[in-house]
RNA sequence: UCCUCGAUAGCUCAACGGUAGAGCAACCGGCUGUUAACCGGUAGGUUGUAGGUUCGAAUCCUACUCGGGGAGCCA
């Protein structure tokens, strides 16, 4: 007897299978009895009926919900359940009979489900969010292959601060201080020069005291750089990359969508190109909005919002000045107030979900750049190598995975888009 | 770091100065198509911690602990 995906039961109408999983819940009305499995990619309701199997019938009233079993039955069509299939069972072996279980399907609240996460995620909801998590970081990979990007990853363990500014958090490497990661950008800069295009995707770490909707203190960036790419280049690699993912959790996640009641619509009206409006041109939007707003500022989450309401599409803010950017970003030639860099920002209020640039490649600027920004020279000698040997122009950028996946799933908060999250006051489980 | 809200049964909440209660979960019973099923019953409490006010505190006050939302900063 073949072992079934409940996803793939649909395919096997009429034949006998086993699907091995959990009870996700149970109901019965005296001689009808319904047991509702999962198995990780979906859950299938399985119909017993006193008359036609009594000991079976008899002998499955004591399951617990998330007890583990391997179940024998029939497939069946069925018009009234949402997957279109039914099993009528035919045997039911219990593995390990759950202890009463504490997430019930009832209401709770954000401090119990989290303190309980390593449960939490079992629900279909949760489930379907991570599915979908892993199909956008499949498309990542997928995306930059087809593109003949090389992955190439960035260490974790850092001698430096990558920007200057971020709070990091601090670790002993054998009696020598050392950082996590808070960006592999300078590290892709690196390996952009060896082998063209490349793109690194790993965890990056931010100890900023930062406790809100889209703050993680660990989160996954996918970066990417490519040498010869100007501002333009990266911009288009940029909306192609997000369009592509959107499209691709259209086409593979349908009914995790649906289950997180995802208004698609919305995902189906991303369209390229994407909307770019320069940093000046959204100042001039918020005050024509009403928000006044002072150019030479940082937008904050409030006016992200109220510029990306305008837009079905992410919208792209670029030539932002340069005292309020990181220093290795290229000045705009026309004008070295603002510089060759853009944010995405996604639409629905999700905020920034990638910030790039161009970057700068005269040797002589750049040292000149780390000067103004009091960062120390000698941290940056190998950084200054690669404008030393060979420097071309070049351009890259990093997207937030946990603010993408949200976006995307229409949810609250960034917490729910990462198996374990990391927020300020809490790291267990 | 700042602002703000919260902590009562396993869970979600009520009681707003006068005997701590409900729904769900658990346990027992009933019900032939349930979708968080429903109906009846049983059991379940040092009201986050410490102190104070009061004849009397879950309730008012102070401090602390833990957590939620947000700002700043960022992805």
């Amino acid at each position: 007897m073949d072992w079934v995906l409940i996803k793939n039961l649909k395919h096997h109408v009429g034949k006998e299978v086993e699907i091995r999983g959990w009870l996700y819940n149970q109901r019965a009305t005296g001689k009808i009895r319904f047991l509702i499995l999962r198995d990780g990619t979906g859950t299938v309701q399985c119909v017993l009926v006193k008359d036609e199997n009594t000991d079976l019938f008899n002998n499955t009233g004591d399951i617990t919900q998330e007890s583990s079993l391997i179940l024998t039955g029939t497939v069946r069509e069925e018009p009234r359940s949402p997957l279109g299939v039914e099993i009528t069972p035919l045997s039911v072996k219990i593995l390990a009979k759950a202890e009463p279980y504490p997430i019930t399907l009832k209401e709770h609240g954000v401090d119990f489900l989290s303190e309980n996460r390593h449960l939490w995620i079992r629900t279909p909801r949760q489930s379907a969010i991570l599915r979908i998590r892993s199909t956008v970081q499949r498309a990542c990979r997928d995306f930059f292959h087809s593109r003949d990007f090389v992955l190439a990853d960035s260490p974790i363990i850092t001698p430096a601060a990558c920007e200057g500014t971020s709070t990091l958090f601090e670790i002993n490497y054998h009696d020598e201080k050392a950082f996590l990661s808070q960006s592999g950008q300078l590290y892709n800069e690196a390996t952009a020069m060896a082998l063209g295009r490349v793109y690194c995707f790993g965890p990056t770490f931010r100890a900023e005291k930062s406790k809100t909707r889209r703050h993680l203190m660990e989160f996954w960036m996918l970066e990417a750089e490519a040498a010869f790419f100007d501002f333009e280049d990266n911009m288009k690699l940029q909306e192609e990359l997000v369009h592509h993912l959107a499209r691709t959790v259209l086409s593979e996640n349908r009914d995790d969508l649906k289950l997180l009641k995802r208004d698609v619509e919305k995902l189906e009206a991303v369209s390229l190109p994407f909307p770019r409006l320069s940093y000046t041109e959204a100042v001039k939007l918020l005050n024509d909005l009403g928000h006044p707003f002072e150019w030479g500022n940082d937008f904050g989450a409030p006016d992200e919002t109220a510029i990306s309401d305008k837009f079905q599409s992410p919208v792209f803010i670029h030539r932002y000045p340069a005292r309020i950017k990181a220093f290795y970003m290229e000045p705009d030639p026309e004008n070295p107030d603002v510089i060759l860099g853009a944010d995405m920002l996604a639409p629905e209020g999700y905020g920034e979900i990638i910030g790039g640039s161009q970057r700068i490649s005269d040797p002589t600027l750049l040292r000149q750049k780390i000067a103004e920004h009091h960062l120390p020279l000698e941290s940056f000698q190998w950084y200054l190598d690669l404008r030393r040997f060979g420097t071309v122009p070049h351009s890259g950028f990093g997207l937030g995975i946990e603010r993408t996946v949200s976006w995307l799933c229409g949810i609250e908060h960034v917490r729910e888009a990462i198996p374990f999250p990391r927020t300020l006051y809490r790291m267990y489980p």
